[in-house]
DNA sequence: GATGAATGAGACTTCATTCAT
DNA sequence: CATGAATGAAGTCTCATTCAT
């Protein structure tokens, strides 16, 4: 089994590679040699774990995904109140793409640009990110926390506002720091949605 | 004059086709010859008219943002109170994406995808329209219409609010009909600056 | 002995597969995966059992070839005529090719393609059947049975009819029945010879 | 038009190119790099001028498949008497074929080898030259000069006969002078339509 | 001014072969 | 003996850009 656990290490690592370079470079700068050299492998190597470029790139994104994904339900399982969860929700996610810049790259920017093809791959990330803070929304509705507002249009508001301010950050460089971004957007979407003002538990982190 | 005219016609169609052939197929699987065909030029004549493929980009950008800004500029005149000015700002950005579906795909998509170059410049159009809903915020504030809230991050929350909607509804299809998003969306964006609540006297347009 | 049994068996069922897959993609169409994959062996394997592709490839071109001359050789033996032996070895050629269609387009097709390395073998095959030809015709003119002609040139000519008959079957696919072609061949080719028109004694097999 | 000749004559060196190559190192030996450099023109060049080596490869066969009918068709129209038509046919293409050797392994050989693509068109050469021979053979037959054989077939065996000779000589150099080939298989070959026995009064050319 | 042939760097991908396990 | 991950040279093709006409 040492065999398949190499072959899984190396796969790991064309991935991390990848990230690297499409993070830095954008998708179609980035060539298969740039991830093949920074994976410290061969082409054919890359090539025998990944059918190709775009396959590659999925990945990277799938898996980048999938860890925000699992920051954000992190962060939601340590609250208790609706509203709070999809507080902190976003709060994951902007704190996660303020240490990783090269994720938010890859989801906010360079997953446009590939190409056609990951359109519908994209649609679909926003799709279940905006679902997570319906979900929540829907229950604080349910307890009468925030007004009968159209929960669906309110998260992709909230995450729409989320992604400008992030894209904004990444294209620009300000805020200096992305974490600032929060405190004074925060208010905005709490009030949007007619949620009583309080002090926010959360704390970046 | 008529020499010149006749080039300014010529980059003018340049120019059409460029828009037509990067909202079709997107920045980077727009070959240079796409454009030439497109205008009934060669591609020799296209490079007399541009220098390169990024510049002719740049300048079907340039353009579609100085129409976008017009038509953003006749909303707000047409306009008094500063609520209904920003209100109306956003409708007309709104309303003229879902008529050319083409410049939204550029705006929100493509420009993203088409590299490291475009990027200043997409900040400066965002900064641009995120300045223009922050007027007249500003203005909303000084005469006690809304909340003194943050209006520079406000006016951007607004805007990535409508771009996620619309980027959503380019990717995938939905809703329908652009306009009909804005109906939903416009409570949540007046309550974010707690605006009193009110009947839109703008009509989509 | 069962371990050079197993290595027997093992080195058989990748010239199975090789044969197989050489005639159903062709020469350069054919990957070492392939041939691994159709001997339910691993690339490894084969590369335990072979140097390497072409090396395959002249095994499966020398096992078939020693095939069809033991077809040929039984084929010579059940006549006791001169003439009649060398009719029945084009018919014995003929209907092997027919019943192993993949044989043929290895033989007169694929081999040719295969590269300037197999040339030479291609020659020595194309001699080796055409001596086998020409020693029966020099029987049959020793025997006054036919004319003196030039055995040499006429057991070439013979082939190379048959080849080309054969070869318009693989690519053409006509006629139908490869066995179809024989009976209006078999006097053009006797007459050729000055060989006394008889009734053919062989059936096609 | 100057432009036009330019790029006509680049058109046909690159063919020129492509012929020498191919039949130096064969179809699949063969890069593109390699006409390129032959031609002395750049691989894009190439590209512009055909859309692949697979079009470089049937226009190179094209081309020398004009000329060799060209060939013959002058041989014929020298000749009157129709057994001798044919015979003028064949003399032709193996005078053609013993003064290019390139164009026999071209024809012969390479076109098998490069894959299932050409077949039809291989099938296609073949059919039009066994027609050119049949046709003339049907006259015979008609005017009775031959035995009213099966021309179709015939017609074939001859062309066969013809290739196995060129072919023989092709990969192993014998005959030295292909000419020398020819003296030897005529007689078969009128012998195996029942041509009343004659001298050739058709001489190599 | 316009044309389109030509350039050439570089992209993605394939695959025969090797070799550590 | 067998496996399959890894190699890397080579291949085909694209395309932004240039430039002689």
């Amino acid at each position: 089994m040492q065999e398949q656990e190499r072959a899984q290490a190396r796969h790991e690592k064309i991935l991390d590679a990848a990230l690297s370079v499409f993070g830095r470079k954008g998708y179609s700068a980035t060539g298969v040699d740039d991830i093949a050299a920074e994976s410290a492998t061969s082409k054919g190597g890359v090539y025998f774990h990944f059918p190709g470029k775009q396959a590659i790139f999925l990945a990277v994104l799938d898996r980048a995904a999938r860890m925000l994904r699992a920051k954000a339900d992190e962060a939601i399982a340590s609250e208790t109140d609706p509203i709070a969860k999809a507080d902190a929700a976003l709060l994951a996610v902007l704190s996660t793409f303020a240490r990783h810049r090269t994720l938010a790259s890859l989801f906010l920017v360079e997953s446009l640009g590939a190409g056609r093809e990951f359109h519908q791959r994209i649609v679909q990330l926003h799709d279940e990110f905006t679902n997570l803070i319906k979900l929540h929304l829907d229950e604080a509705v349910a307890s009468g926390a925030i007004d009968p507002v159209d929960t669906e249009v309110a998260a992709r508001a909230w995450f729409g506002a989320l992604n400008e301010v992030i894209t904004s950050w990444l294209l620009s460089g300000r805020p200096k720091r992305l974490e600032d971004a929060y405190a004074p957007l925060r208010p905005l979407l709490m009030r949007s949605v007619g949620a009583r003002e309080r002090q926010s538990t959360v704390r970046p982190g």
